[in-house]
RNA sequence: GGUCCCAUAGUUCAACGGAUAGAAUAGAGGUUUCCUAAACCUUUGAUCCAGGUUCGAUUCCUGGUGGGACCA
């Protein structure tokens, strides 16, 4: 879809004019390049509403906006139901100037306030591959809803209590030695996680004891004596005991010293953090009021549930029968508080993997029959798993690809490829870690964003992430390339060749920046940053072709060397914008 | 037992119901006395199966097959 409202407008007058019809939209998209043309409108559609063969109305609208309108069309071509549409260099070069001040970025506030919720880490082990998708995935959602002028709050929910953080406790007070991150130099979410592994490595050892007694292995699992003191710790600490308390915020301070580090380096940050230890009892009032109110009704067990099975889901269980709570219970109440405390909320979304499909439809569902209008803007951003080549990762089988040894292999990988190329030599020591920095994590962000979220992506450890191609690298290297150009000729933003004709690299240069506002609003409709991954890779091959074949430097004619300069100074921001969007940065020179 | 998601070149990804299904990578071949060759150009190669809806289906519907997830 193309936006260029002057373009719609004319073609929807024709319309008008002609038929005495105005279509609601107008199915305008890129001609392919088999045909001549630049736009084209798909004519089918119309058929039954005006009467008259597609190619004649194609014909008629043609003749008519070529004859009218002749300083936006030049000519247009009718193929088996299909108006192309060419446009004037004048037209595109005007566009291109008018636009200059705002490619694709709402500056006027929507009026819309979005609390995109996602990482939502538990606080028992380091962050790993899945994590890095789930934070690369909101953060640049985030971005995105930005550019449509909302107001977005980032937030953070952190898993900070329950039973796998008291397993690291235990573990730790068992076998720790007293060590921490200070006197082992191990960081700290890593330490803990350890630990996290270590118990688990003794629970399996007791579980296989038992079963050598004759247990089942579900008895066994049951009663493993070092699982028994972990749910007592977990007892412990929910009655308060001084000492329990100590240990557990000890311990989840080394790891948020970690997280931090990691989410710093993977450019991800938060405007809100919610810690589960101060939510987790949210929500029961919330059900027992949605019992008064006959939303909810009690089980004969005593237990509180609702029953969607009209709405195609199933009895769900919102308290059990002793009055505890379920996961679902404090969802309810964490997205009550939050109406609460922005009342302007229009919309919730949950950054969370595929396998809570279920759960969020029943939390919406929930929220919806409990009356809170704001449920139906509510959104699941769902999102494949990230899987290994042998499976799913297994984090307590040690099957993991952990997040900080990515980063830092992405990093070597980029400063052997660079080594290699020895390109950049003389820059200083600080400068060089930098780009590698950059260029490793464009790799990365790069391979995970372009995915489709709802697709599941697969990583081979042993075939390492590309730098060639479709990758980050390559859109990376445009923008190094064109810095490099506007460097030598020590180019100034205000100058601006006057041209008069433009060669067809430049149109389809022009075509596609002009463009770029839909690819915004598109990628923010659909909740997919590989809207914007793709198309930025599309911009960067065009503008290869474009310097591979035309002189920029070292065009003779002035005005036109000015105006390629320009062309290129405003590719180059747009791709430094639209990788923004996706936390990736780019390098000056590489 | 029920529900949801996925299936496209050897591989990894694209394609508002639109024209001859695009890229990348791997394979074959070519481009550097010339603005950065992490580049560019040429070439081989794909819609899981069977029906249906219609001017037109990779896309929508029904039923299979295969993979994944969830609910009870």
């Amino acid at each position: 879809m193309i936006a260029h409202s002057s373009l719609l407008e004319s073609v929807s007058k024709a319309f008008n004019d002609l038929f005495q019809f105005i279509p609601e939209n107008i199915p305008i998209s890129f001609t392919k390049k088999e045909f001549n043309g630049d736009y084209t409108i798909t004519l089918f559609q119309f058929s039954k509403n005006i009467g008259q063969k597609p190619d004649e109305i194609g014909k008629k609208l043609g003749q008519y906006v070529v004859e009218k309108y002749p300083h936006i069309f030049s000519s247009y071509e009718v193929v088996k139901g299909f108006l192309n549409l060419s446009v004037t260099d004048q037209y595109l070069l005007s566009k291109y100037q008018a636009v200059q001040s705002q490619w694709g970025i709402v500056n006027h506030p929507s009026g819309k306030e979005i609390l995109i919720e996602y990482s939502s880490p538990n606080t028992n082990k380091p962050l790993h591959l899945g994590h890095i998708r789930n934070n690369l995935l909101g953060w640049s959602m985030a971005e995105i809803l930005k550019t449509q002028g909302h107001k977005v709050i980032k937030a953070n929910l952190i898993n900070d209590r329950g039973i796998h953080i008291c397993k690291s406790m235990l573990a730790w007070k068992k076998w720790g030695n007293g060590e921490t991150p200070e006197n082992t130099g191990i960081k700290g979410d890593h330490l803990v996680g350890k630990y996290y592994v270590l118990f688990d490595k003794h629970f399996k050892q007791e579980v296989e004891a038992l079963i050598q007694q004759g247990l089942s292995k579900e008895e066994a699992e049951k009663q493993a004596p070092i699982l028994q003191e972990a749910q007592q710790l977990l007892r412990d600490w929910e009655a308060g005991k001084p000492e329990v308390i100590e240990l557990w915020k000890m311990m989840n301070s080394w790891v948020y010293q970690g997280f931090e580090a990691t989410y710093k380096r993977m450019g991800v940050d938060f405007d809100k953090i919610y810690y589960e230890s101060q939510t987790y009892l949210l929500g029961k009032n919330i059900v027992l009021e949605g019992l008064e109110k006959g939303v909810f009704y009690k089980a004969n067990d005593g237990s509180i549930r609702i029953d969607l099975s009209n709405e195609g889901l199933d009895e769900k269980v919102l308290l059990r029968s002793d009055g505890t709570s379920v996961y679902i219970t404090q969802d309810i109440g964490t997205a009550v508080q939050r109406f609460s405390e922005y009342p302007n909320l229009s919309q919730l979304i949950y950054v969370v993997g595929s396998e809570q499909d279920y759960h969020f439809k029943v939390l919406f569902k929930i929220l919806e029959k409990l009356g809170y209008p704001q449920a139906k803007e509510c959104y699941h951003l769902s999102y494949g798993m990230v899987e290994l080549p042998t499976g799913k990762m297994k984090s307590r089988e040690g099957t993991v690809v952990d997040a900080d040894n990515l980063m830092d292999e992405m990093y070597q990988t980029a400063k052997q490829i660079t080594e290699e190329l020895g390109k950049v030599h003389e820059l200083p020591e600080e400068e060089k870690k930098r780009l590698y920095e950059i260029i490793g994590m464009g790799a990365l962000k790069y391979f995970i964003l372009k995915i489709d979220p709802k697709k599941k992506i697969l990583f081979n450890p042993q075939e390492s992430i590309d730098f060639e191609g479709h990758t980050g690298p390559f859109i990376q290297y445009v923008y190094a390339r064109i810095q490099s150009l506007l460097r030598k000729a020590e180019y100034q933003v205000t100058q601006f060749g006057n041209v008069e004709t433009l060669n067809i690299a430049e149109r389809e240069l022009i075509k596609h920046l002009l463009n770029i506002p839909d690819v915004y609003k598109e990628a923010a409709q659909q909740y997919n940053p590989a809207v914007i991954a793709n198309d930025v890779y599309e911009l960067a091959k065009k503008f290869n072709r474009f310097y591979q074949d035309h002189p920029i430097l070292k065009e003779t004619n002035e005005q036109h060397r000015l105006f390629r300069l320009h062309l290129s100074y405003t590719t180059a921001q747009m791709i430094k914008e639209m990788l923004q969007k996706l936390g990736i940065d780019v390098p000056d020179r590489m």
